[in-house]
DNA sequence: TAAAAATGAGTTGTATACATCTCATGGGGA
DNA sequence: TCCCCATGAGATGTATACAACTCATTTTTA
């Protein structure tokens, strides 16, 4: 019942001063890839408020649209409940959760000082191709700019992306990630209300200054950009936030 | 498909600036706590190590012992997974994850920043019920020098369930919640090797600091002391971990 | 004899029927 | 007219049979 588990007698023949066993055990079955793919769907429609908070999923068409049964939708609500994207309860329903305003500036509070420590405790090198992306994107963002919510979405995130790789530790990236589509959802929210120029300076600044960064390879220095940038976006929040309340 | 979801057609006439919405949802129902209790159950069997690292689990006898199928005890192991507890592997089973040493210092290390946001942001005033408790374990961990492992949990989740009381955020004490599990795990797993006079000495100062912290109602001293608790633990770790490797 | 393929036990993932719960609706009584 | 309770629709939670997968063992074949 609770014999030492060995993943494969081949295993004991390796040599174990690199972390195989770490990687080894990494589950890449289709049906992770599944969940995966469900998962992030949902989010994404949660974090651009194409599910708008307060509204009630519909669990039912959504197992349809997927194909696959509630069974396995429920794990990804269970996943997404954890992460504070909906919330479930028993007889009632599944619902997007509402934007709330000690909520939101808590998460935001946290993810400034995660984005600290993105240098700290040696970040992973800059490999070329991610830094012709950031290129790419620094021209992009100069060039547009009446971009459309959805087209943002895929700035920030490309963007978030590129910082997470920067970070080494599993754990803190993870938990950094979390924070980011916590707080993004927030952004979009009050969003509608910024002006588009607003909008475009605060993307156009954390793109051009990252880049500039990444270029001396200064890591350290991209967390605290991504800090100031997002204690800016708290602090016009804050404002949006205090007039709401 | 995705209207906007009401409660409750009384919650409309209660003066909405309480925020009455966000407490309002929170499921009490009788399987949320099963749930509960089941996840703690096995979170702690597997932080004290009564289910060692890379053992397998039996889901099977879990199932019976609890009385329930596996249906609700994959909830609990998804999120035991998600919490880096447990791993589960499609056709091989349901594992403990193994203690590895670049995994625990990335936890302990992230712990060990939280620490420090403990008392930010209007932390919650102390009460005197807490303060009792805290004086009592005080007393219980002076007298007691040869406390046996259960015991010595049982002294550290005392404190640790006082220090979360003090972190007015939700968000952040979940978090920092998760990260002591974590990092407990560790800590038990290397004790073996340490004396108990190291032990005993650990919990000792770091109570009676707390204690002396909180009667001057210094919130954010106690983070500091945290902090530094982690920290001199993360330091024999080492000492612990590069021998090993 | 050795390598390759088939088999089977055991485990996790999925589908689905059923139990349980919540809330809105509407009918009956004061 | 108002209040209360019963009822039912609709949602989530649970149990369970079955599918898919992994790995060790056994059988087959060159």
């Amino acid at each position: 019942m609770q014999e030492k588990y060995r993943l494969s007698n081949k295993l004991d023949t390796i040599n174990p001063d690199d972390e195989i066993s770490e990687t080894f055990l990494i589950d890449t079955s289709p049906w992770r890839s599944r969940f995966d793919f469900v998962y992030r769907e949902i989010r994404r429609r949660i974090v651009l408020l194409d599910y708008l908070p307060e509204s009630k999923l519909d669990i039912k068409n959504i197992s349809k649209e997927f194909k696959i049964s509630r069974t396995p939708i429920r794990s990804v609500m269970q996943r997404l409940e954890r992460e504070g994207l909906v919330m479930t309860k028993h007889g009632v329903g599944t619902i997007v959760t509402g934007i709330i305003p000690s909520q939101s500036r808590d998460a935001i509070q946290l993810r400034l000082h995660l984005a600290t420590l993105i240098g700290e405790a040696d970040p992973k090198p800059i490999d070329s191709i991610s830094l012709e992306g950031l290129e790419l994107l620094n021209k992009r963002t100069l060039n547009n700019n009446n971009m459309s919510q959805s087209e943002l979405y895929k700035c920030y995130e490309q963007l978030h992306e590129f910082k997470c790789k920067l970070i080494s530790s599993d754990l803190l990236r993870e938990t950094y990630d979390q924070m980011y589509y916590r707080t993004v959802r927030v952004w979009f929210f009050y969003m509608k209300q910024l002006t588009l120029a607003e909008l475009s300076e605060s993307i156009k600044t954390d793109v051009s200054q990252t880049l500039n960064a990444a270029k001396r390879d200064d890591i350290r220095a991209i967390g605290f950009i991504t800090r100031n940038a997002i204690s800016a976006m708290l602090h016009r929040l804050n404002l949006l936030m205090m007039a709401e309340e």
